[in-house]
DNA sequence: CACTAGATTTTCT
DNA sequence: GAAAATCTAGTGG
């Protein structure tokens, strides 16, 4: 059995559904000079529309976020503080709008060599522990923004787990808002989240 | 270890 | 102008 590339139907489902599943599916680029990039998703957070303050969607569309009021199983890459992109997955939009989830973290597998020069450490801990972190080890930034991820033939997407993981849940970081909804993921003692406590 | 400032784009509290 | 789904380098205990 080839490896599944995770398709429509996956990401065509309530964001926090969404979410809790994608922990323990590697994530796989493939850069233009033919280097190939694995990690394994340790960490995420949902984020809903327009019933949630926190979510970028929750103002309704604008130039940044219009990938988000678009088709399920697309990235939505965004530029944050002036320094960092953060990689996001469109899922169901639904009833409220638009939703989506953040990657936060993976565990790097393969390119090491590649991810190490990007960040500017040998620390495997800290290659890809954070939503910024992540885009810049696996060089993801806003060229790939509103790029389908469930196309055989992208140059980003994500295979299915072939076991099952024990998923934690917390509350969401960096935030102001809703700051009560757990909708944070995590695999349960993985030293490659960016958090610990919580 | 805890805390702080600063980098700088996008949006609007 | 200020804040934001962040990170790093610096200070001080």
């Amino acid at each position: 059995m080839p490896p599944k590339i995770l398709g429509k139907e996956f990401y065509d489902r309530k964001s926090v559904i969404v979410a809790n599943d994608l922990i323990g599916t590697k994530l796989v680029r493939l850069l233009p000079n033919g280097t190939r990039l694995e990690g394994a998703i340790v960490e995420t957070e949902a984020y809903g529309g327009s019933r949630d303050p926190a979510s970028h969607a929750f103002r309704g569309k604008t130039n940044r976020n219009e990938v988000m009021f678009g088709p399920p199983g697309r990235a939505y890459v965004y530029f944050t503080y002036g320094f960092h992109y953060c990689l996001n997955i469109v899922t169901n939009p639904g009833r409220v709008g638009a939703g989506a989830v953040l990657i936060r973290a993976a565990e790097p597998l393969l390119g090491l060599e590649f991810m190490t020069e990007m960040r500017g450490t040998r620390v495997l801990t800290e290659l890809a522990s954070g939503p910024g972190k992540l885009c810049q080890a696996f060089a993801i930034d806003k060229v790939l923004n509103g790029t389908d991820l469930t196309r055989n033939d992208s140059t980003i997407f994500l295979i299915a787990k072939s076991s099952t993981v024990n998923v934690r849940r917390s509350t969401r970081v960096g935030i102001t808002w809703a700051k009560s909804r757990r909708w944070r993921f995590f695999l349960e003692n993985s030293p490659f989240v960016s958090r610990k406590s919580n």
